[in-house]
DNA sequence: CACATTCGGAAATGATCGTTCCCAAATATG
DNA sequence: CATATTTGGGAACGATCATTTCCGAATGTG
């Protein structure tokens, strides 16, 4: 899974001798356990096994590396949790799919890692706007995902016409985004899961 | 409304000359807009009016700052929170005033400022013991407080005894934390307000 | 085979960080 | 009034930070 992957003429110069998007990788997990400030250049060029002068060569400073670590955690999880709903057979299946997909990023070892929007939006969107943008263009997917399930399910029939789209869709990702900040503290899958299930409740 | 205000037969030596819980009103402010790292202790010493000497008289680091500042929020929140839900009729009249208050706190200005134990959750729970308990014990104290307010509407019959009410509780804490990242982006309180009592559908 | 360009990597740089030190001022005790 | 104790506040400290610089190595171009 690639972000960049660009067409091949090589640009001239000496040839970049890491792997992009693996080191983006490492710098997700960093930056997510970490924090942005809490996370220093030396702590990502430990992690990404790139030193501090070559990280510079292909990010102008921290702050881009944040940012393409994001996009690419964005690209990623966005398609798993596509991949991870697919198989639903209508609406609410594909609802549940991705509360199910939640509840796993929730729980264990990953949930306390924590989740790279949520951290951005916490630490960053008030005074970054780049960042800030980001994740509302996150939000604003999300909820654009979910409305359009819903809209999906009550077209064939899972959901019912009573249902609200818009602001359901707006509920559900606060219950996803809560569930991140919970499974911060550490929580089993079953519980979890158990909330996850709960908050189908809202499509009745 | 004070933390430490203690007997007072005075300790001897010049007595301390800033009003503490005053200070740490101010220290909430920086370290909720900033986060722990992106503050910095002479943004601490602007913002409460101390310089940094007189704050090292007063606490051992940068990091008991930060957890007074935390104690301070729990204690002037939850009086609020708990203010503004006694006037509720039964259970359910008083979960759906919580989440008004929670909609309340998660627009405009003080929303895009952020929660204190969203940010200590995301950014030092992982990694911060102290803090890490904290965190946990205010999830516990939600938890207990939805749970006891689920049982209440039980018994008063405002809410259907099928409702599971630590499943419930556990949910209704996922909404209000998420409504609390969300509201980082930016948002209006109707906005916030339809995404609260939507999710009183939870109850049903 | 030269030349321009880019990368790898270690060392250097200046700024900022959290923290400590020091001294004058203010209080309690004797 | 003398002493012990604590605070206020500014200056100083060492550590760490993000970033730059420099040089040898690796590539495309002519």
């Amino acid at each position: 899974m690639s972000v960049t992957e660009a067409a091949l003429p090589r640009p001239a110069g000496r040839p970049r001798e890491f792997d992009m998007d693996a080191a983006l990788d490492k710098a997700i997990v960093v930056f997510t356990e970490r924090g942005y400030h809490g996370t220093s250049v030396g702590d990502l060029s430990a992690a990404m096994g790139v030193t501090a002068g070559s990280l510079y060569k292909a990010f102008a400073d921290k702050k881009a590396i944040f940012l393409a670590a994001f996009d690419r955690y964005k690209q990623v999880r966005n398609g798993l949790r596509d991949e991870a709903i697919a198989p639903g057979r209508n609406g609410r299946g594909r609802i549940r799919l991705l509360l199910h997909f939640y509840a796993d990023g929730a729980h264990g070892d990953m949930g306390r890692r924590g989740c790279l929007v949520v951290g951005a939006a916490v630490e960053l969107a008030l005074f970054d706007a780049e960042a800030d943008a980001r994740v509302a263009r996150s939000q604003a997917g999300f909820e654009m995902l979910f409305e359009r399930l819903v809209r999906e399910g009550q077209a064939d029939g899972s959901i019912g016409g009573h249902i609200d789209p818009q602001v359901t869709a707006r509920l559900l990702y606060a219950v996803i985004q809560g569930m991140r900040v919970i499974g911060k503290g550490g929580q089993e899958f079953a519980q979890a899961l158990a909330i996850a299930d709960a908050a189908l409740k809202i499509l009745d």
